[in-house]
DNA sequence: TTTTTCTTTTGATGTGGATCAACGACGCGC
DNA sequence: GCGCGTCGTTGATCCACATCAAAAGAAAAA
């Protein structure tokens, strides 16, 4: 379990390495279709357009914190991102890893209920939140959409608390390996060796385990020729069917 | 952990203990004025209930099992049902309960992502899916309403994240109690003697947990003086402020 | 009421993963 | 290139919770 490293905490970068005001509209957003611009028309598609404003962060940089006023909703248009709650002794729970094409900072409440921090150097599309939902009341596209993230959401925590309170650390690892996989083949990249841009730390503090424990897994999964560590973070998984059988049927 | 047993459930209750045609809108819908009718006035109300029809449970009896077509969406009136997921071997997870004025049934695919089983006699509301959908289509309302459930849902997912992932028995006990507490307050009910109407199993299988740790754990905390153990399964919560101390600020 | 059955509690023992400790390996700035 | 800081791996030991076992309550059936 990772307790809150105060002196870590006080080196890291500032909050928004960069900001840029962008008068055309999101290139990616657009150019992938996805997210919540996913149903719209052109003219709409302007609309949503113009209350956006990009933002680039470094690899460490906190997007935002767990209880700071929620203002914006973000679009991650490239880069990988964590999200995490922290108990008030420092352990860590990261709920959820963002890749390109994946929304964030959906709330009630008008405070965010998680921290989101950059994993790898990130590239999103920001959007103030009061004035989305103005928009939201003309046009119901955006609101199903968010509904339908939404829901995709749900069934993904849902996953993962089946995995936090009943699976084996081994069970654990494989259906971390088979997500990434799953989530790389998603957004068309390479799927096979899979890129795992996360630190052990995080990976610990995604499956409720210590990184010692993590890094004897991944020895362990290697020495039975189930995966292959490759040099640059990447894992090759060498015999796929065993490891989608270890991790449960999902 | 809980394993399948596969001869209790050959002796479990019908799937659907009785279901009632009823012309008149759901009285407890309407009346609480909660859920996904809240916002509606009384001319759209007339058009939900009409998609309407009652459905009444007996305690343990399964209301839809995982992977089932996702026909139906529920508003629970009464009574106390959890949700589940199993893996491939029995072990299982209670993703959630639900109480009297919560929804479910939210799915973006066409088949159920959890099963969904009531812990006392129930009192649900059943709209067809599909007409619903059309419904939302005329009503932004609705689709509002549903979104808004779905981000309450989405944090508390986070929050049950963190306490499979991070917190120790203890912890995950008084936690469960305080979560009880709450629930029971917003619905008008008694928080302080606490009713916990499910079993040490389903508590166990809802924190990631042995029955024998739930009951051990009950106990501790009994002699230590922070609960005491009340005949009808309830639990009078003795020193609130220790127990939420111990539960970790949430 | 007594009997049966299921649930909860309590006890004894085992173990998976945490903790504590040290070392090796990679990346970065100089 | 070299030194240095961070991250990952490996080893030894510990402990919180699981597992196995059985008794004590509670509820349902007879």
């Amino acid at each position: 379990m990772t307790v809150f490293d105060f002196d870590r905490a006080s080196k890291l970068a500032p909050a928004v390495a960069r900001e840029r005001k962008d008068d055309s509209p999101c290139a990616a957003c657009s150019v992938r279709g996805m997210t919540i611009c996913a149903p719209l028309d052109s003219n709409e598609l302007a609309q949503v357009s113009a209350l956006m404003t990009s933002v680039e962060l470094q690899a460490g940089a906190p997007l935002f914190d767990e209880g700071e006023e929620a203002g914006n909703v973000y679009n991650l248009t490239s880069g990988t991102l964590k999200v995490y709650k922290l108990l008030p002794d420092g352990r860590r729970q990261v709920t959820g890893f963002l890749f390109g094409g994946d929304f964030l900072g959906l709330a009630t409440q008008d405070t965010y209920a998680f921290s989101a921090e950059a994993v790898t150097p990130c590239l999103l599309c920001r959007f103030p939140r009061h004035k989305l939902e103005d928009l939201m009341q003309r046009m119901p596209k955006i609101e199903q959409r968010l509904l339908s993230i939404a829901s995709n959401e749900l069934v993904a925590a849902q996953e993962q608390m089946l995995l936090l309170g009943r699976k084996t650390a081994r069970e654990k690892i494989a259906s971390f390996l088979m997500m990434l996989a799953k989530r790389a083949k998603q957004r068309g990249q390479p799927e096979d060796p899979v890129l795992v841009s996360m630190s052990r730390t995080d990976i610990g503090d995604y499956l409720g385990l210590t990184t010692e424990t993590v890094s004897r897994t991944f020895t362990q999964l290697k020495q039975e020729g189930i995966i292959n560590l490759l040099p640059n973070h990447q894992v090759k998984l060498a015999q796929r069917e065993a490891l989608e059988e270890i991790a449960g049927g999902y």
